[in-house]
RNA sequence: GGGCUGCUAGCUCAAUGGCAGAGCUGUGGACUUUUAAUCCAUAGGUUCCGGGUUCGAGUCCCGGGCGGCCCA
């Protein structure tokens, strides 16, 4: 569907009037608001009293700036193309002087073009209509002839311009960077101003597609799973609650689609996955966000040494797609190998070297808290030697895994939903991926025995009606399902967002185009 | 949750307890080859909010709001 358009002919004034304050029609908004919207404000009216559009429907664009450049790549300085294009973009620098204008625009791609403007082309009244009535930060479309001006910059010389939209707040200072937190609450101008912030937006659009082809070609099926929840389960995480009128019901945000993803593989979905938001009520820093993206997908008859091979393999697929090979470049300029086989340690066996020690499963608490005393690290009474061992581990190793590092072989006590280790015992077949410092991917030789399964959960059901908040509760619904037989697999979960942290160097927040925010 | 720290013009930032300022932006003017154009002139403020101390508070004190950094 594609309208028919006219090059259109703005209506010529019948007189050139200078626009200033006192000959403009008062504005009808209030008077407090700053000078500089005002003056915008009044511009608009101004428009409209001249039979032109500040909104028009549409303008008859007939090529993109980045089209423009590339066709006339080679136009040499000070040359006339003789082909004449309508093109369209905002006004982000302005250079007025008497009878000849230059602005520049920018369009979508974020590629930038020339307009020139000159008395003899457009004529004294539009050329002076322009100069009074275009600002900064303003959508403008031009139509003319494609040339180079005698600097050598390609240029779009006007026979005529119109607004495309009027833009009636003034645009920050264009080389100064914004506050962060501008940036944040006020992303669409953080977008305007920035171009790294409109790169990061297109990187991550690059990496979940990537993700998404690196899946279909594996033969995996992607699916939408519950977000509304009758019950809060699949992770360790306090939910959101909501409710449903309808049903007169609390409900949950998920905190993890995995009970049902489970649910798919019990129904014959072999190879499933699902990229889609999480929701938790936690804290809020430079690397949690309340809601964050979230690949999880299950593969049958794989188990976690399968997925370590399969996950390594997205993640550099995914490098090769932002930055053509498994060498990212951070923003800060350090450049990052991801390619190759990564690191794989155990869990005891990273501690023990912390240490010095010799570490297992099996050293008592005694002795645990010994080194966590040794190593400020505060202990909760509740803990057992399991979760102590892993707080040790997060306290004294994680911060050194820059490079991406497989951790393998997690206590049994802190990972109810994993299979016990085939060879060792109290110990799951998880790992954690682990690069610059942060959890950035797990997986686990699922849990598929439904009677060992009910255990841990009803264990995990005591906990939650003990009182803690991040434990699940029982959902017989899923121990229904699994009491049908679901085939022994490999899960994996990863964090979008962070994977776009790993690839970027950013914070969390950057990564996310649209993070909440406190109200203002 | 604790410690430190910031909030001033549209934007980025100055201002010993003593007239609230600069650059960019805006406005008026000059300029037909500019590139963050240049030149002349000029406007623009609830100093985050509420109390207090003081002859006098952007500045000091107390409380609150919204950020940032570090720690837990």
């Amino acid at each position: 569907m594609r309208a028919v358009h006219r090059i259109p002919q703005p209506p010529h004034p019948t007189e050139s009037r200078a626009v200033t304050e006192q000959n403009l029609p008062a504005p009808e908004i209030a008077e407090d608001l700053p000078e500089q919207m005002r003056v915008r404000r009044a511009k608009r009216d101004r428009l409209l009293a001249e039979g032109a559009e500040p909104y028009p429907v549409g303008f008859p664009r007939t090529a993109t700036l980045a089209e423009i450049r590339t066709k006339y790549a080679e136009l040499p300085t000070d040359t006339a193309s003789g082909d004449r294009v309508g093109v369209t973009g905002r006004v982000i620098f302005i250079r007025n002087s008497g009878k000849l204008c230059f602005a520049t625009l920018r369009d979508g791609d974020g590629a930038e073009l020339q307009a020139m403007l000159s008395r003899d082309k457009v004529g004294a009244e539009r050329l002076e209509s322009w100069k009074r009535l275009v600002d900064l930060g303003d959508l403008v479309g031009v139509v003319g002839e494609v040339i180079t001006s005698r600097r050598g910059e390609l240029s779009v010389l006007a026979d005529e311009w119109s607004m495309t939209a009027k833009a009636l707040r003034p645009l920050p200072v264009a080389h100064k960077p914004l506050s962060e937190e501008t940036r944040v609450r006020q992303r669409y101008v953080d977008l305007i101003v920035r171009p790294q912030a409109r790169e990061v937006v297109r990187t991550r659009a690059t990496v979940v597609r990537s993700l998404r082809e690196s899946l279909f070609r594996r033969n995996f099926l992607e699916v939408e799973t519950p977000m509304l929840q009758l019950l809060h389960g699949g992770a360790s995480a306090r939910p959101f609650v909501t409710h449903s009128n309808a049903l007169d019901i609390d409900l949950y945000l998920r905190i993890a689609p995995e009970l049902f993803l489970k649910r798919a593989m019990v129904g014959g979905i072999e190879r499933v996955f699902e990229i889609n938001r999480n929701f938790r009520n936690e804290g809020m820093d430079s690397t949690h966000s309340p809601e964050f993206a979230m690949l999880e997908a299950y593969q049958a008859y794989a188990d976690y040494r399968v997925l370590q091979n399969e996950v390594r393999q997205w993640i550099q697929e995914a490098a090769e797609a932002v930055s053509g090979s498994h060498v990212v470049t951070h923003q800060d300029g350090t450049e990052v190998d991801l390619g190759g086989q990564w690191r794989t340690v155990t869990l005891f066996g990273a501690l023990s070297e912390a240490l010095g020690e010799e570490v297992t499963v099996r050293t008592d608490m005694s002795r645990l808290l010994q080194y966590a005393e040794k190593h400020d690290l505060s202990v909760d009474p509740k803990w057992s030697p399991g979760k102590l061992a892993e707080e040790l581990f997060e306290h004294l190793v994680v911060p050194g895994l820059q490079e991406p590092t497989f951790v393998c072989d997690y206590p049994e006590a802190t990972t109810p939903l994993t299979r016990p280790h085939r060879e060792i015992s109290g110990l799951t077949e998880k790992w954690d991926l682990y690069v610059r410092g942060f959890e950035l991917a797990t997986a686990y030789s699922e849990l598929v025995d439904p009677v060992v399964q009910r255990e841990r959960l009803v264990a995990q059901s005591l906990l939650a009606a003990g009182g803690d908040a991040e434990a699940m509760v029982l959902d017989e619904d899923f121990l229904r399902a699994m009491e049908y037989g679901m085939p022994p697999a490999g899960g994996m979960g990863m964090g979008i967002d962070r994977l776009l942290m790993a690839l970027t160097g950013l914070g969390i927040r950057e990564t996310i185009l649209f993070p909440l925010v406190r109200p203002e």
